[in-house]
DNA sequence: TTGCTTTTAAGGGATTACCCCGAATTTTTT
DNA sequence: AAAAAATTCGGGGTAATCCCTTAAAAGCAA
């Protein structure tokens, strides 16, 4: 029997969402509360295997409530849901622990097929909100490739100087490593300073790593 | 009139997509090439809306010449059609400048629906291809979370510093900044390298930006 | 409260990174 | 062929980094 909680402020929704489950002979709704700190007190004493997770609960935010139930309790999957197709609704969430997303007009079969996708260890999501996920990362895709392309061309030898710099190679490994002089090696990471308009080596490995520039 | 150039080395494909295409009459079938340095070669030459592009083509691959294409024709879209759903191929094509994915099993009406899309300046992706992206990114996103957690904890000292390290501040101004002895940042500098376990304050860069420690 | 651990703080001394200069050779571009 | 960029190396100096040790203050457990 699939143990589930639903922490929703809109008790009608959740009404909602109980009825349908409990048509269902595996599944079994425990408890519905009707914000986060209630929600993670029932948690507290009794073992739930999906948390039904509004995203914009009152008060406490059901982000932090996510973070929370997947940091205390590892076995409780959680499935947000929420009214709002929000690219940062859906990122935040899912950065905290949320293993699914969907929208409050899915449908019965689509909400048990989240649930038991979910239960199967997988990740779901309605296909809207894929759509949102996928534009948002073609955008940072694009937009990453914007400012790659403002950076001025390092040559063949720094990017290889840079790439140990970033493996914590000091300079006279880094000698070693391509037979060059210790010198030659200065020389080489102060013109990606000033190519890269870097202070120092913690400048460079973040630029580096920002812009994708390490194993290639 | 749109004009497109298709690359596939599968003649009888490459057949097939035309036949649909030119029944439009606001799209033009302007060249057909077997591989890639073909396809390249007739770009030099003439103005092309949008490539059909096939990723698994015979010696260069298409992920090569996607990225010939978006470097050298900033105009110019490129579709990228393949038989497998794959995530490497995938992921590999878009990081390259592709701004869609179908396969090859695409009826006609998604293809002319993926074509408009791109040309309207979106991306396009089947649903086959999306899901599969959904996928890694979560295996990503579940991933680096395990990695998080086997983080020796970091007091919050610790952390300014290290945070003021990422954003190039010397020695003497992270004294400044938190107004505190030049020595003492330096002893937090070297717990750090203790408990992160790196060489250097390259590594603590590397390290503080893989684990997301940097401006929480 | 006492004892233990962690955090925060700091100094001495050795090492390394960084900077400014110059300069020769090779490769690439024009 | 000429110009520009890349690769190579050095001297000498300052500042930053790193290692080792010490110690007060804060947090925590018995």
């Amino acid at each position: 029997m699939t143990k589930i909680l639903i922490a929703d402020d809109h008790a009608m929704f959740a009404d909602g969402i109980a009825s349908i489950l409990e048509a269902e002979d595996s599944l079994e709704v425990v408890s519905r509360c009707l914000d986060g700190p209630t929600a993670l007190n029932f948690l507290e004493s009794n073992k739930v295997d999906i948390v039904l997770l509004d995203v914009n609960l009152p008060g406490m935010s059901g982000i932090d409530v996510c973070k929370e139930i997947t940091e205390k309790h590892k076995s409780t999957k959680v499935l947000a849901i929420s009214m709002f197709n929000e690219e940062s609704f859906v990122t935040e969430i899912l950065n905290n622990g949320a293993m699914g997303y969907i929208l409050k007009n899915t449908g019965r079969d689509e909400l048990l097929k989240a649930i038991n996708t979910i239960l199967g260890g997988q990740s779901y999501f309605s296909d809207d909100v894929t759509q949102t996920i996928m534009k948002g990362l073609m955008r940072a895709r694009t937009a990453s490739k914007q400012t790659q392309k403002q950076l001025p061309k390092i040559s063949k030898r720094e990017k290889e100087v840079l790439q140990l710099i970033v493996k914590e190679f000091t300079t006279q490994e880094i000698a070693n490593e391509l037979f060059i002089s210790l010198k030659t090696v200065e020389s080489h990471r102060s013109n990606l300073l000033a190519k890269l308009n870097a202070r120092n080596s913690a400048g460079l490995v973040r630029i580096a790593m920002e812009n994708g520039l390490i194993e290639r």
